[in-house]
DNA sequence: AACTTTGTTAGTAAGGTTAACTAACTCTCT
DNA sequence: AGAGAGTTAGTTAACCTTACTAACAAAGTT
């Protein structure tokens, strides 16, 4: 917050009062000029005159009378939602998932679509477009009320200078994929990780609602991180925190392919498929490997509950070092954990609580595939804030 | 930085501009007026007024005329790092080390006592107190100039209550510590973790100037670390971040006393020292097992070697961890890891490579004992920032 | 002597504050 | 039921603080 200028005059203050009393309608949903007064110390006059601007803006609405407390009833006051609209695209495996959003998040319009292969970028950017005009077009919405775009994507994304560094899916390697899109669009993009944008998901709609430090671990083709702390993101020095699948867990004398990590090697999605090749042959494509072990264990499968035993333990050891580098409230399973039943979460949390002194919250991703795109949708509110929405 | 009232008048505003005048002129040592205006966009009278009352507080001075640039001279200002002065403290095993120091950090007088026994609370607050007096009296300060004393103690400290959750060598343990020196000394305080105090120090004036994103590793009796991202101390949700010596590295199912993780219950000096019993039987009370380990490896004892490799990839398996994890720009080897040689680095340095993607600087720490008192005495400047002098 | 740079003085504009006032509503007492 | 007292919400007007612009004085250089 309060950043850019550090120092000016009277007219950076009264852009702050008016952030904060933009603030104040938004935790309170709605709430009068007086309380607005009471809570931000500001004078009731200062307050009716900056609300008075806001509401020639477009920010605030009155919508009506509240209860009286014994005098004058109070004009109620909203944040006007649908001011502006925002979207975000998500590219997971070969489907993009994009929606168009208000300003409190919530979807307005919805589009799918199958890619066709695995994705020139050229042509990714073109559905991207595509997909856009069919949301304004579903919504209703000129175009000149979209803030901006988020768009999650598989592989390591340079927030700084908007390129990616690695993303073998997309075939965008390197470009400055960031700027590329924002010409196409005509729109201000935010790219970013899939699984920051999941993380970010979970943290605002999801099981994150009401902590401040949490992890999001996620086991798919690989295994990765979303790390929030003090309720900011932490991306690390050169945006490759989070990346756990780096850990030393799992012997490490194995295949160095220099791209995997000695624990995704060993324990992802495909390194546990591996190990259970010689006992569990009938995985389908898209199906969940861990489900499937999950199942056999339980019908009794010798090698199966050995491996599984084995796989939840190396899970476990990942937990507990993050718990101990970082000591987050609370620690979010996703990808393949999202399938691991009671007594596996048990089994985990009993090794946590042997090992480490202080254990977070557990607690399996809420949002399944939506995660990542109302993440998404919410990097870009993260990046226009009500408050930036003055400036315009 | 700009914290509490989140709203406020002009006055806020006056007062923000007077912290970034004086913010440049210690960034600049020496300034002029004229200069201060061009790096802030101040005008020049209100730079001169603001100049002119911060002369009268006693916290800037003028001190001569600098080069002509073919007008008139320049006045130069400089800060009076003399205005305040702060104390630092720290407890190393049985020695009580404190010093006295100017708002630059720089030590105006110094004091040390061996402490007696492993030392009563009561006792040891006695001793902070008789050299607190000391300290004053050999620096001729007159004590209300004292802004407060940072205080490093073994142990988990929480500083939000301002009590010592772990602290076996003080006896303090669950005690509301801060509050009963405030009391005694009448004097604000601060006290953390001796190991972060140590990352502290080498973080503003060790070799871990010019960087912001650093962990400080510390292997000693148990194996610690202290974590700095973009600038901030970051201590965790229950001020148990960094606690790495729980991670999971070496055998888990060893002695599980509750106390000592399963990374330090192998690395530490402690553990290392047990499993080098066989071969190592001379080990001194004050000496390093490493630099024991070293000697007896390069005179060729073959034990020596393969214990010292096995120690050497453990270090380097928790660095990975951390690197995978939070991805600092530098991790500073501290405690028994200064003693490693060159040979030993890059020994780290070559695993590190070869498991993580994007190593960090590796630096072996550069202030010695000294750390911790730096550390302290500029905790204290940390919760004073020359901002909050401006209140007084 | 002409030009520059530094620092100050004087008047003005912007923003927030207090004090007082109007508007609108509740409650109680007759 | 109705009037007045008390309360809360919102507005108006005068004032205060702070920074800004413009003009000027001071002290150099070329």
């Amino acid at each position: 917050m309060r950043s850019s200028k550090r120092t000016g005059s009277s007219k950076l203050v009264k852009k702050w009062n008016k952030e904060e009393i933009l603030q104040q309608v938004i935790l309170h949903g709605q709430i009068s000029r007086a309380d607005i007064s009471k809570e931000t110390q500001l004078s009731r006059p200062c307050v009716s005159a900056l609300v008075d601007e806001m509401i020639q803006e477009g920010l605030l609405h009155e919508v009506g009378m509240g209860d009286s407390r014994g005098g004058r009833k109070p004009i109620l006051l909203e944040y006007n939602y649908q001011a502006y609209a925002i979207a975000g695209a998500v590219f997971e495996g070969s489907t993009l998932d994009m929606a168009i959003a208000d300003l409190k998040g919530q979807f307005l319009a919805r589009y799918q679509k199958r890619l066709s292969q695995p994705a020139n970028g050229e042509l990714v950017i073109e559905d991207l477009a595509q997909g856009l005009g069919m949301l304004l077009q579903a919504s209703g919405l000129p175009g000149d009320r979209l803030l901006g775009i988020g768009v999650g994507l598989p592989g390591v994304t340079q927030r700084g200078s908007g390129t990616v560094s690695f993303s073998p899916s997309t075939g965008w390697m390197g470009s400055p994929i960031q700027k590329t899109i924002e010409e196409r669009l005509g729109l201000p993009v935010i790219i970013d990780n899939d699984v920051n944008m999941m993380t970010l998901g979970e943290y605002v709609r999801g099981v994150g609602v009401g902590y401040s430090t949490v992890v999001y671990m996620y086991v798919g083709t690989g295994i990765g991180s979303g790390i929030i702390l003090d309720g900011q993101f932490y991306r690390g020095s050169r945006e490759a925190a989070g990346e756990i699948g780096f850990m030393m867990i799992g012997p490490a004398d194995t295949r160095k392919d220099g791209a995997s990590g000695v624990f995704e090697t060993h324990y992802s999605a495909p390194g546990i498929a591996y190990k259970a090749k010689g006992f569990l042959s009938d995985l389908k494509e898209g199906s969940s490997v861990i489900e499937a072990l999950i199942q056999c264990a339980d019908e009794g499968c010798e090698e199966a509950v050995r491996l599984l035993d084995e796989v939840y333990r190396s899970w476990a050891c990942g937990i507990a070092n993050i718990v101990s580098i970082l000591n987050p409230e609370l620690l979010i399973l996703s990808g393949e954990m999202v399938h691991i039943d009671e007594k596996g979460v048990k089994r985990i949390r009993d090794w946590l609580n042997e090992w480490v002194p202080v254990a977070p919250r557990l607690e399996k991703a809420s949002l399944g595939e939506q995660a990542g795109l109302i993440g998404a949708v919410h990097s870009v509110l993260e990046a226009f804030p009500s408050t930036r929405l003055l400036d315009r």
